[in-house]
DNA sequence: CAAGATAGTTGCATCTGCCAACTATCTCTG
DNA sequence: CAGAGATAGTTGGCAGATGCAACTATCTTG
C-alpha cells in the first residue's frame, strides 16, 4: 500500500476519486428511483418488473432456452419458470418444443409481446433522448462505454464469485 | 422546448436516436446485474438492499424522520417503518425521540452502522475508480450528470404522477 | 377545546426469489 | 447398448419485501 504497490496507482488520484464518488452517488439515486419506477410500470404495463426484462430480454435477444433466460436475468431457473408462466399466460410468450433437446424448450416473444415491449421501450427511450440530446456524440459514446464496462464488471464479479456470495469480504 | 414545435426536435436526430439506444441498453444491462449484485450483497453485509439504503440515506443524509427517509427510498412509511426496524434490531440505526413533534422520531445511524455503511461503499468505490481510470474527467463527469438527470427526471414523473400509476399511457 | 391533519405502527394479502426435491431426457462410458 | 451421471425444467415450501388500510398518539387550527 505505498510507492512501490501492488494496488491500482490510480488510488492516489484525488479526481479520479472524487468523480468517483460522484457517480457512485448519481448511479445509487438513480437505482433506487428507476426500482420505484418499475415497480411502478407492473400497472401500467400489466407486466412486473421481471417479466419486462424477459420479455425484452425475449425480445431484443431472441429465442433462448429457460436456463439461457434465467442466467440473462440472474435469477433462479425456477423463478425464471414462473416468470415466464405469467408471460404465457398473458400471451406474451409461448414455449416452444426444442428442436434438438426434448427436455428443453425454446422460449419467444408472441407478436403481442414484441408490441408490448416496444411500446414500453419507445416510452423510455423518448425521455432519455431529450437528457442526452445536450451532450455531444463523443461523450455520449463514451458514457455508453462506461456503463458497459461497469455491467461487465459487475457481472464478472458475480459469475466468478460462483453466483453467489461472497466475494466481497 | 422549442420555437414552433410541440414535439421534441431532437426526435429527428438520427445519432442522437442510436445513441441513446445504445446508452438505454448498457442501462438495462447495469441495472439488471446491480440489482442481483445488491441482493447477493444481503448475505455479505448482514443487510439486504432496502437497508442498504436505507443506511446509506441515515449516514450521508444525516438524521431524518421516518417520512422523510420514506420519500427518500421511494417505499411506502410502512415499509419504511420495517426496514427502519431491521437495522435497529442490528443496531445500525435508532430511533431518537424527536425534540419537536412527540409524534415523530429522529433515526439515526449508529457508530455500527457508520462504519457498516463505510466499508460497503468503500468495497463499491474501489471497484469503480479502476473502471473510470480510463476515461477522462469529462467523460466521467459527463457521465454523472447524465445520471442524475435521468434520475431527476424519473423521480419528477413518478412525484407528479401522484406517487402511484400511471403517468406512462 | 373540538375537528381534522399528520407521524408512525401493525395486520393482512400479495409478490418475488431461493433452495431442494422430483421427472424426463440426454450423454458418456464400458 | 445398458446404466451411471449430468442436465432442463417444474413444483413445493419457505423467507423476505411491499403496499394498503386500519389504528393510536399527537399536533394544529379555528
Amino acid at each position: 500500500m505505498s510507492p512501490a504497490n501492488p494496488l491500482p496507482v490510480l488510488a492516489s488520484d484525488p479526481a479520479l476519486a472524487r468523480d468517483t464518488e460522484e457517480l457512485y452517488d448519481a448511479l445509487e439515486d438513480l437505482l433506487r428511483v428507476y426500482q420505484f419506477r418499475d415497480r411502478d410500470r407492473i400497472c401500467c404495463f400489466d407486466v412486473s418488473v421481471s417479466q419486462c426484462y424477459a420479455l425484452e430480454g425475449l425480445v431484443r435477444r431472441g429465442s433462448m432456452t429457460l436456463n439461457e433466460l434465467a442466467a440473462h436475468l440472474y435469477l433462479d431457473k425456477s423463478t425464471a419458470s414462473r416468470v415466464v408462466d405469467a408471460l404465457e399466460r398473458k400471451a406474451y410468450a409461448a414455449r416452444l418444443p426444442h428442436p434438438r433437446d426434448r427436455r428443453a424448450s425454446l422460449l419467444e416473444a408472441t407478436p403481442a409481446g414484441r408490441e408490448l415491449e416496444g411500446k414500453i421501450r419507445e416510452s423510455i427511450l423518448a425521455e432519455e433522448r431529450e437528457l442526452l440530446a445536450d451532450f455531444t456524440p463523443e461523450v455520449r459514446q463514451a458514457m455508453t462505454q462506461v456503463l458497459r464496462r461497469l455491467a461487465r464488471a459487475a457481472a464478472a464479479s458475480v459469475e466468478t464469485g460462483g453466483g453467489s456470495c461472497c466475494r466481497i469480504p
